[in-house]
DNA sequence: AGAATGCCCCTAACGGTGTTAGATGGCAAG
DNA sequence: CTTGCCATCTAACACCGTTAGGGGCATTCT
């Protein structure tokens, strides 16, 4: 009845998350509805019922399928250089999409193309010398770190940004809000006001992510003092 | 026109955080509608639009709100004790409070109360010696971490959690469901399985704040090998 | 061959959503 | 008394996620 004919007769679960991946791409999280996603591929909404239980579940499959075309960094140099650049570029990776850290923003989702990464770098991170219990924990943490930080920088900035000023343009004029704080009661907001706006994103994740690194190498190659309790967790 | 008639004839902005405040704890952050807000200070939804300028500009105001009792921890021993304090209270405010997570998710809100906090944790970290650069990208640093975890957190497990099984028996669902995966080509998620998914939310919280706290200490005070770069950013 | 079964999509509808436009009442100032 | 602003109202629009039930089409069973 509709009037092109669907493309292909088998429309299945990947299909439908695909098809998502393109509506996400054009309009946004706020813009995704089933009615969208339905007619992208060329059916009625209440159809997509038949693959998937519901809205959820099929965020759960678009947030998978955001990391489809994910490859991992080359597998040589020093663990920290791999692991630094694995972040770097789950991070690049969530950039790349239209609001992809809101829509996998607390989302668990272990499918496929997730569980190959999470694969690949448990390896990387045995390798390295991480005890089991440390590896998971590591990955877990460095997940949320990169998930977390992608989403406070996609996120608008309030106000000022949507109004057509840029990202700079934007960090300023916050500044300019911090600095007008009553100095007596918000000092150091006051004087770090420049401090707090002006690195840029690319600093402030370079930042805690060497922090981050640092601590996991120091959980590595514990301290020549042993009587100082480091908190690691021993296999 | 209404039935009881308002409380309180002023109805500022202020009355509205905290209607939403209730409803929010009562509906869950799904549930949370304009029109139920409306109803929890006897108004209708369209006279909300009076005081705020939509639904966005409401939830800003909600999460200043969700902040609005925290009270930080005692400024006394070392600034590595008192920031862990810090750490441990803010998730545990935000776990307090039903979906705060998803609430102050990817939102900068620097209303009054949060802005409390900032200036608060930013003299601590001054008085610890950082410098300023470093005391503001530690700030963000710290708040990324806490929220991107309790997003997590507060994260339904998928389909396990919801069908009535705890937190503990989903985490043990989990942990089948990797270890059935196939070994040759998951074997680090088969073999870790237990270390993935044992762990409570207290270890990996713990976990992860104690290696930042590492990294944060190295920057404090640097190693004695003068030549290796570690990447500190310097006032 | 004919009947039955399941798959997959359809139409129609329900209750709810955010948001806008315009009318209405009350209260203070000129 | 009139003017005008403030704050709320009613009514409506377009859209949302989701469910119920119908029907065609292929395969499989008798």
């Amino acid at each position: 009845m509709t009037e092109d004919g669907a493309a292909q007769p088998g429309l299945s679960r990947e299909t439908i998350a695909q098809a998502a991946l393109r509506v996400l791409e054009r309009e946004g999280i706020d813009g995704l509805s089933m009615r969208k996603v339905g007619a992208e591929v060329g059916v009625q909404a209440a159809s997509l019922y038949w693959h998937v239980r519901n809205k959820e579940q099929l965020l759960d499959l678009l947030t998978d399928a955001l990391m489809a075309d994910a490859v991992p960094p080359p597998r040589t140099g020093h663990w920290r250089d791999q692991l630094r650049a694995y972040c770097e570029l789950h991070r690049q990776y969530l950039l790349g999409k239209r609001d992809a850290a809101k829509v996998a923003a607390g989302r668990l989702a272990p499918g496929p193309h997730i569980l190959r990464l999470m694969e690949d770098q448990l390896g990387r991170l045995r390798e390295a010398g991480f005890s089991a219990a440390d590896a998971a924990l590591t990955s877990h943490l460095l997940g949320v770190y990169v998930q977390g930080f992608v989403l406070q920088e996609q996120a608008p900035l309030s106000a000022t940004e949507a109004m057509g000023a840029g990202r700079r343009a934007a960090a300023t004029a916050v500044g300019d809000q911090f600095r007008a704080l009553p100095e007596a009661e918000f000092p150091h907001l006051v004087a770090l006001a420049g401090d707090l706006t002006e690195p840029t994103m690319d600093d402030r994740f370079a930042f805690g992510l060497e922090r981050l690194l640092d601590g996991l190498a120091a959980l590595l190659e514990p301290p020549t003092d042993p009587t100082e309790d480091r908190n690691s967790t021993h296999e």
